[in-house]
DNA sequence: GCGCAGGGGGTCG
DNA sequence: CGACCCCCTGCG
């Protein structure tokens, strides 16, 4: 009985998944519609998914590593798995949604929006941890992505778990528990910058209890819970839009305006000769107004279509 | 090639 | 409204 649960007589370390845990699974849909890669892990949504040489992308999700690959109207997920990979997918990339059915209402709005959601056509907004993405949108903040990324694998090599597959190596995103191991020098020496204090100071607050994620998913209202993410450090408007937008909160009535955004807006309606000066609010109110309910979905196909292009 | 500014998914005081 | 860590990028 001396067994399965080491690998060549030799203890795992603590912090690497139990290999019995684990599972290679793979899951195949059909003729999809509103699924592109590119568009989803592209449009700045998320920073754990990176693409491979046979065009697949591969991230990590919880305790998963996935890959995903469009072939031809079909979308292959394969991964190793801790929980069914089905499951896993259908609630990560909102697959239970029609996508189709809200291009064809944004896509009303003007031709604008219009042209950019045919630009966009595969974006789906994904079902990320909340908790996930508060640190990962603090570390965005005056940031740019290939470091915000290389943050993120950082510490997740540092304080999540790790995962092997085909012969490749994968860290978890360190729990709340995990990564309050972290002092502030530790986080300053994994290049966080003036950020780690931020994220050490919430993930405190979180791991107190004074603010409750699981609480959190149960309040409706969108605006009291942008009030409870802006007493967290380093989250201000816009870090608090994107992780009301792209976790497990899933709102789509928030708009977050970022340079590219503002850019966009201003180009397209406001026309003010210098982008900088134009008013947040009246982007706000502007966005409300022709977007409606969904002026988060909006926002993504925008961003991705000027940014792109750019 | 290297070295050096410039700026980046904002937030805080 | 200016400072802020640090890395990446682009130019000379």
């Amino acid at each position: 009985m001396y067994n399965s649960k080491y690998k060549n007589g030799e203890r795992y370390k603590w912090n690497t998944k139990k290999e019995e845990d684990m599972e290679e699974q793979k899951y195949i849909i059909k003729n999809v519609q509103s699924f592109e890669p590119k568009h989803i892990f592209e449009c700045g949504q998320c920073f754990r998914w990176d693409k491979a040489e046979d065009g697949s992308y591969i991230g990590i999700v919880k305790n998963n590593v996935l890959s995903v690959k469009k072939e031809g109207k079909d979308i292959i997920f394969k991964g190793m798995c801790e929980e069914n990979i089905k499951q896993i997918c259908t609630y990560y990339f909102d697959l239970d949604r029609n996508y189709e059915q809200i291009k064809q209402t944004l896509s009303k709005v003007d031709h604008y929006l219009e042209n950019s959601i045919l630009y966009g056509s595969g974006i789906r907004i994904l079902n990320q941890d909340l908790w996930e993405t508060i640190i990962s949108f603090i570390i965005s903040a005056n940031n740019n992505i290939p470091r915000i990324k290389g943050i993120i694998q950082k510490l997740s090599q540092a304080y999540g778990n790790k995962i092997e597959w085909d012969g490749k190596t994968y860290y978890t995103f360190p729990t709340v528990k995990e990564l309050s191991k972290a002092s502030v020098q530790d986080l300053r020496s994994l290049g966080l910058g003036f950020r780690d204090k931020y994220v050490y100071e919430t993930t405190r607050k979180i791991l107190n209890e004074e603010i409750n994620l699981n609480k959190m998913h149960e309040q409706i209202d969108t605006e009291k819970l942008r009030k409870t993410l802006l007493t967290l450090p380093g989250v201000g408007p816009k870090v608090a839009d994107c992780i009301l937008l792209f976790s497990t909160l899933k709102r789509f009535d928030v708009f977050p305006i970022d340079v590219w955004v503002r850019r966009v807006m201003n180009d397209l309606y406001i026309k003010k000769e210098d982008e900088t000066k134009v008013n947040k609010k009246e982007i706000e109110s502007l966005a409300k107004q022709k977007y409606g309910n969904l002026e988060g979905i909006a926002q993504q196909y925008l961003f991705y279509w000027k940014r792109d292009l750019a």
